[in-house]
DNA sequence: CGACCATTTGATATGGATCAAGCGATGTGG
DNA sequence: CCACATCGCTTGATCCATATCAAATGGTCG
């Protein structure tokens, strides 16, 4: 199976309204994960990978969550992006990792082989084309988000609510596992225009935050409206 | 051959110092390409494919150059890459395309059908293994790209005139084959503030403007150290 | 030569950063 | 169990980079 058939369109307008990874095509990758991979357990804020280390492995989320994020030359720090249960990450051809990955959470994750994979992908078209498949996925979500930080602030925090609503699908109620910070490098934005944006949004009720990490998504419409 | 092994690295600190096509392993594919390929001449701003159209092509430029865009909802424009000769583009996995590509300049165009490509890549592991790898290099590209979008105006113009340079490898002169508004669009600034930086680079003597589409970069360790 | 389009330059406006408190949770030692 | 320290978040005041608006200039083509 070497065809695209399974990947999304629908998202391809504006926001990222990524797919969950068992609907990608990404199924052997994912599976073989699943059967091979080593589970490790990962505290909050340790390390999975740094940046330019040798990428050697493989990874797909179990439980929490991850951030992949480099730092610049001159300190400041981008997050690149967020990684969910299901999620498969670390998937860069290049011999060395660009960014470095985090649990943000408490985190399980399986670990394989990137070369287990890569000789399974010599032999089975299958597994090469799904390796290709969650690559390209990996590239639209990149591109969703660069094209995220051509918006405005505003447009940015309701994109990233309705992002992480569609990835956690916890109905309504999103939790923040992140700090502040994270989502202010996730975004480009400032600690201080996160939180003013957080609290316009409830001021129009189109969210409610019971507590700081709790956002309650009350009208979609008005979110979906933000964005350019 | 599924290793990464060409890839790069020495670009992952800031730069996009983007490896030419030929030596990022792609060479499989793109001799199918050449091979294979039709060749189609395209005039000055006519469209190669739109957004949302099927992706049943790939394409490689073999003069000229070509830029990828999309225009959002508010009719903002984005331009997500330039793509100049020996570059592979139109890779996307998913069934549509998500950007819109157009000719910058006049431009002779290689085109092969996707479903040839990819019923290459299920008998022969190499082929698909260079598909994923240019794919990669895309991704790469993306996020690069990304990064700079957090950079002050200076800095994203510095980046791209460094790229630019190390793309089009014409010895110190840099032929800006594109409309002021087409590096604004990729840059995310307006014209006004692309001139302006121009300008300023011409006065710390950085580089020089013989026309305003010629740039010949006097001095790239001054460009280099606004790099963040 | 004149018209048109692209680019530069100048003046002003503004969105978001930064600086600086305040506030609220969470946790620790008395 | 409560006082207090700490950390993360919010709120307010100010500043600055870049957008926007508005001409002026230059380059190209009929």
């Amino acid at each position: 199976m070497f065809t695209a058939a399974a990947v999304d369109e629908g998202s391809a307008g504006h926001g990222p309204e990524l797919v969950p990874a068992e609907d990608r095509g990404s199924r052997e990758l994912s599976r073989t994960i699943e059967l091979m991979g080593a589970r490790r357990r990962f505290k909050r804020n340790s390390e999975v990978y740094g940046a330019r280390e040798p990428a050697d492995y493989f990874y797909k989320v179990v439980s929490g969550m991850v951030r992949a994020y480099k730092v610049t030359v001159d300190g400041r720090r981008h997050v690149s992006a967020f990684y969910v249960p299901a999620d498969v990450f670390g998937l860069e051809t290049s011999e060395q990792h660009v960014f470095s990955a985090e649990a943000v959470t408490d985190a399980e994750i399986l670990v394989v082989k990137r070369s287990t994979v890569t000789s399974l992908a010599a032999q089975d078209a299958a597994m090469a084309g799904h390796l290709w498949l969650l690559t390209g996925c990996e590239l639209h979500r990149s591109q969703n988000h660069m094209l995220l930080l051509n918006k405005s602030a505003p447009e940015r925090v309701a994109s990233f609510l309705l992002e992480m609503a569609d990835r956690i699908q916890s109905d309504g109620e999103v939790p923040l596992s992140m700090p502040r910070q994270d989502v202010a490098d996730y975004l480009g934005l400032s600690i201080e225009t996160i939180s003013r944006m957080l609290t316009r949004l409830e001021s129009a009720s189109a969210i409610a935050l019971p507590t700081c990490r709790r956002v309650v998504l009350r009208n979609r419409p008005v979110l979906r409206r933000m964005l350019a």
